[in-house]
DNA sequence: ACCTCGAACCTTGAAGAAAGCTTGAAATAA
DNA sequence: TTATTTCAAGCTTTCTTCAAGGTTCGAGGT
């Protein structure tokens, strides 16, 4: 589960992600509204919590922004004021809820699941990564730009769920054959090579945009 | 995650490590300042226990020195004395942390997990010196003043990761050699020419302001 | 100031090693 | 049967190493 917590207090931002990683999730921290606003798009995160008051770019203006771009991802508000005001212009303008500061880390965590658990299983039938689709439940892969749409073998539907989920981020074969065939052994990486093959023979197919770049030593990521 | 204890009193080392490694850690034990010291240089660890009273070399000695070759792992030093004295020469020689004997091992524990913690979170990611950033994730290489990027190699990565976090200081061919390829030859100076040579190549590449000066007869800086 | 010479440094290309890709055949499942 | 998965072999690309030859630098002598 990943999340993002945009904050731009020291401390705050420390003790909060501190908590969150106990609890088991893998926090990104972004300390002003720009980078903040950029890391939403460039990873897909499990869930946002953002700050109002941010040099930059204010909370506002990001979660609009972020919607008007397609971002799903649950956000929740922080603010320091209790005003009324706040809180409808934030849920206004896309964030699913909202906090006042100072809150119980306890209530945070709470709504952190609640939002969690109704986005993922609304989110449950499509990923989307650039102009791919992919329905987890018909196992199909559809190309937005170009229509087509055909239906991926389980092993190259878990890859492709696998990269989508991560896209942005750099996927190594070790969690590739970890995610697809439940174990963890060097001889089978070229079993992953293969399905990595498969899987661009489909994206070729498809006539799609995005690709899957191989980065030497690294693993793999998708492109769009 | 590796671990390296320097501790000359065999009962104390024998525990201490016996319970690291039941907690996942894989440790390297120094029985003594000089070993302990080479060892420092040799691997790069991910924490570093020390303690001061040492044969051969204290552990004040060995961390000013780790630190004067740029060595970034965390420490903790280990003394007898609750002495004040020593808490402060400790930290300002450059450890990160201070435990006084005798301590419960689940303090160590949770020292160690706070500084690893801690390191690895700053670690990864960017890298930063004049116009360059290095993320240490991809392996990508990026000039800000011209906004290309380029990805590196794994041995020009390494030169480049060095000579960044080293910026502003000399470094020389045979830390390089040692951080690079791991050991310490006359003989393998050339190949790191050669990647010296390469990685200028990039920047050329990159059209970057920063430069990699060598200075004759101690080795190479990095100037922006 | 200038020249000479050796040491330090740079560059290059060829050969080798490693990582990754593709393919087809054999095995297994549907 | 047909579709899918596994495995192994050979191929391509990229990275690394090594060695040879060229260039630059600076000390010491003229």
């Amino acid at each position: 589960m990943k999340i993002l917590l945009i904050e731009d207090e020291k401390r705050m931002s420390a003790a909060v992600s501190e908590l969150l990683r106990q609890e088991g999730y893998s926090v990104d921290v972004a300390d002003e509204g720009l980078g903040g606003y950029d890391a939403i798009l460039k990873k897909s995160y499990d869930a946002v919590i953002c700050d109002v008051m941010l040099p930059g770019m204010n909370g506002f203006e990001i979660v609009s922004a972020a919607r008007a771009e397609g971002v799903s991802s649950p956000i929740i508000m922080l603010t320091a004021k209790s005003d009324i005001t706040d809180k409808v212009t934030g849920l206004d303008c896309g964030a699913d809820d909202y906090l006042t500061k100072p809150f119980q880390i306890e209530e945070l965590l709470a709504r952190l699941r609640a939002l969690i658990r109704r986005n993922t299983k609304e989110t449950d039938g499509l990923l989307n990564a650039f102009d791919l689709n992919l329905n987890t439940k018909s196992l199909n892969l559809i190309c937005t730009s170009t229509n087509k749409e055909i239906r991926l073998p389980e092993k190259e539907f878990k890859i492709m769920e696998y990269l989508i989920s991560n896209k942005g981020q750099i996927v190594s074969k070790e969690q590739l054959a970890l995610k697809v065939w439940g174990y963890n052994n060097e001889a089978e990486y070229n079993n992953v090579e293969v399905y990595i093959s498969f899987t661009r023979k489909k994206l070729k197919f498809l006539g799609a945009k995005t690709e899957i770049k191989s980065i030497r030593g690294m693993g793999y990521e998708l492109r769009g």
